[in-house]
DNA sequence: CGTAACTTGCTAGTCAACAAGCAAGCCTTC
DNA sequence: GAAGGCTTGCTTGTTGACTAGCAAGTTACG
């Protein structure tokens, strides 16, 4: 097999038989290829080959591709909301000024987006297919829910600029997920590779700087009336 | 049909044979599906079926599945190349200070990509699939050339401030996509909705803000620090 | 022995690609 | 000007590869 076969594979020589342990083996290959070539380009076959089990084994613990699916989501889920809970109560926790607080979460999680692109890619894939299996797992409403709370207890944003939270979280999201989905088109076409230390570096100091300047803006002063119209540098773009 | 099938659909009254047409007709209708659904999911009898013709005729006019998606990306490609190249000449040609430019452009570009969803999905779809046939196709490249060469002629960088261009031109676009491809996973965990016009508009006015604010970041002065804690980015006329 | 942990055989379905067919012009030739 | 032939546009039949799911095995372990 593949080299990149071995971590997710059963030691063919390990004979032991070990339901839970095979079971992990074939969600940890299931994650991998789901990951990769997306769901409909995987089949039970290929899942199994990389577990180091037969064709039949994912069909036999998981009942279907579909539930086998839903468990590698709901796990990858899962570790996502834990990572988030214990980064936000470790910000929580520190005594640091809000802006070191937030340069620190910021850099934390652009490190853990660019080190996880299996999960990124399968809520990628996910997303494009409409979002029909992500919806109906719990722990992605709290995980994001509790972000978002992070963010405004710790920026102590009056209740009523969730929006402002909101969009920042959004952004953040987006900037640091976007490179690593987009490595083969829009990173390449820009002559630019994520996998390159210097430009991960530069890219993590960039988005830390640009959060940071947008939570600048948010915390300027007393709640903002709903739409802000500030009228200095914000004017629409359209042709005015 | 579904009556989403009508814009893509030949009309059947119209009896008269027409290839150029024909193919059109085919294009659309792969482009419509393999943005929603992907390459994978998307059968030729489909594309047939929504293109109003049998499922044999996509077969005929492109010879295979794969060169269907290749015309599919190349035509989508070249549209975008066009409205990156006249945005970027109403640009250069404006009298107005970079600033404002800049955040016409920015404006433009989110609307442009919050209208054109099949092209993002498209792209989305080919970036998880690692991007082997966008990579071949000549439009690719030039479409992202051409603008970063805008950025640094109208920002006026000094050359080897490429990169800064590079990373802000990166922002622009993920923060411009990811509320368009996110929409049933991140945006729905954060009860929001990008069709929602109200929302919609918040989102143009804080990525609008955010960029404008990394651009004071580097045209601050001489080939800035890594450092951001000098607060010469914190724009003077606080709101309120 | 019996039950959990697998594997193998089979079935029904889907799909892309190819090939053969057919119909409607259009071009030539007388 | 019409008759016959060629080309283009498109449809339908077929084939071979592949897949998910089920059922009937087989092996190991307690």
């Amino acid at each position: 097999m593949a080299p990149a076969a071995a971590q997710a594979r059963l030691d063919r020589l390990d004979k032991e038989r070990n339901g839970a342990r095979t079971r992990e083996a074939v969600l940890d290959a299931a994650l991998r290829l789901f990951a990769e070539r997306g769901y409909e380009a995987t089949s039970l076959q290929d899942v199994g080959a990389l577990a180091g089990v037969s064709r039949g084994t994912p069909g036999y613990f998981f009942g279907s591709k579909e539930e086998l699916y839903r468990a590698v989501l709901e796990r990858g889920l899962e570790r996502v909301r834990a990572a988030v809970r214990s980064g936000k109560e470790r910000a929580l926790a520190s005594q640091e000024p809000p802006e070191v607080v937030l340069a620190g979460v910021v850099g934390e999680y652009f490190d853990f987006i660019a080190d996880n692109p299996d999960f990124v890619r399968l809520v990628e894939w996910e997303a494009l297919s409409g979002g029909r299996q992500i919806g109906t797992l719990p722990p992605h409403l709290e995980a994001a829910q509790e972000a978002l709370g992070a963010i405004i207890s710790e920026l102590a944003l009056e209740p009523g600029r969730e929006a402002e939270a909101r969009q920042l979280l959004l952004s953040l999201i987006g900037l640091c997920w976007f490179p690593v989905v987009h490595g083969p088109t829009v990173l390449r076409a820009l002559g630019v590779d994520l996998n390159d230390p210097a430009f991960r570096e530069e890219r993590r100091r960039h988005v830390i700087k640009l959060v940071l300047q947008g939570v600048r803006g948010e915390l300027g002063g007393p709640s903002s009336p709903p739409h802000h119209s500030r009228k200095d540098w914000q004017h629409d773009g359209r042709d005015s």
